[in-house]
DNA sequence: CTAACGTACAACCAAATGGTTGTAGATGAG
DNA sequence: CTCATCTACAACCATTTGGTTGTACGTTAG
């Protein structure tokens, strides 16, 4: 999913498809590639959950799936997260350190 | 950037040097393939500016620069207000609509 | 000094990526 | 019906990726 996100022009079609939905020509007419190339793009999107497809007479409608793009960025807020856990957890055993005297080294 | 956090090994490195830096050969102990597919893995990871090295002798430390992650996060972070962008604005152009009673059509 | 350790880097390989063209099947407009 | 449009999908190609092994070099321990 985060793969999914690393390509500049998938990332364009998820912006274009937040508000409202476009047809995979509409999209394959924006960028300087093939309809082919813009239709693996969208698969991708797809397979990641990032978008989703509606059909509507010939045309298939592409939108973006707001919640998938909220939870990628989850992911990266847990990172964020942990690293806040870790500092704390070294504060914590400072301030042991201060309080017993005991001086135990590290086990390098 | 999105891409390097893009592979669960690499994820996991950047976990594990968040809160303490480690050694590229401690590291190569923990995952199941050769030191020097780590390297690789690290040698991204650095071209990303997500973690920085540091030598200690004949080691190398690797730390994660959190602020990188925090910048990957509020890319996403700013996707997500493209959105809430678009829907308010879809929702003034309603508003217009029911004031005015013009009721011109879009322009497709 | 010598041996072991940690790193760097090149060469190689299979598989995935991002692109192309071409062909064929649905659907809608006239 | 017929033609243009939209989509799907296969085949192909160059490049990148994620992995391997092998070699060479600097540093530290004994």
């Amino acid at each position: 999913m985060l793969h999914a996100l690393a390509d500049s022009t998938r990332r364009d079609i998820v912006r274009r498809c937040l508000g409202e939905a476009a047809s995979v020509s509409r999209l394959a007419d924006v960028y300087p590639m093939s309809f082919a190339a813009v239709q693996k793009h969208v698969a991708v999107l797809e397979r990641a959950g990032l978008v989703s497809k509606e059909r509507r007479g010939r045309e298939q409608l592409v939108r973006s799936e707001i919640d998938a793009v909220r939870q990628a960025r989850q992911a990266l807020d847990q990172l964020e997260a942990t690293w806040r856990g870790r500092i704390e957890r070294m504060s914590d055993i400072l301030a042991e350190d201060e309080g017993d005297g005991t001086h135990e080294r590290d086990q390098h």
